[in-house]
DNA sequence: ACAGAATATTCGATTGTTAGAATATACGCA
DNA sequence: TGCGTATATTCTAACAATCGAATATTCTGT
């Protein structure tokens, strides 16, 4: 009853389960992208950013390279550029309801 | 640097990002499917599923209709069958890896 | 109106995730 | 060797997710 095919999934699905990750993954998807750079485009701690890599990393969503100093962040697989594309198409698809649903949980985490 | 589509594919994401509601997911792929037949199915604590049924309508990866006694779900958009044979692609292209990827997580998790 | 079936909700304990501050490591250059 | 830069790790506090037990709700049949 426990698949590994499905825990996969559920890994891979968590490892994106967060807007700076998905932030780092889309800031990837023309190739690879220093640490030092990521760090400059979105609006985070170094810190955090660099425990936001390692989750990724762990998850194989992303590979690292390292060049002297530096560090180069490229995702190992576009398959999941496909995967953000399709949520684009769907998020664009159903946008009045999912605009309800984000407000949603907007006003809920205010209370 | 916070944008609403990036929030909702991280909602999307959160909610598919446990083995048990990939797995609701995957029984309801052909169709609408009760409550009570994903209980026979899955093996889960009543309980249990009802509380990721209520994640999964929560998100909207789900609709439900009620028809007398029973509760009806099914997937709101197929869009997320895709998703999930991606992944399925993915898993497979990089098998070897991966499986030693979810074997570390496993091994972790004993100690 | 009542009993039973199907499903949902609430509660409390446990575990997992997140952010930021502080610190550590690794590398390149003088 | 020692300094500065780039990146990672550790720690802690706040918060969110999960589970199972118990309870509630909603419907159907009598």
């Amino acid at each position: 009853m426990d698949s590994p095919l499905r825990n996969f999934k559920a890994q891979i699905f968590q490892a994106l389960a967060h807007p700076t990750r998905i932030a780092i993954v889309e800031a990837l998807r023309d190739g690879e992208v220093s640490a030092g750079t990521l760090l400059a485009q979105l609006q985070v701690e170094q810190a955090n950013l660099s425990q936001h890599l390692t989750v990724l990393r762990a998850k194989q969503v992303v590979v690292s390279r390292k060049v002297g100093n530096q560090v180069y962040y490229s995702i190992r697989d576009r398959a999941l550029i496909q995967v953000l594309d399709l949520l684009k198409q769907y998020f664009n698809a159903h946008l009045n309801e999912t605009v309800a649903m984000l407000g949603e949980i907007d006003s809920q985490e205010r209370r």
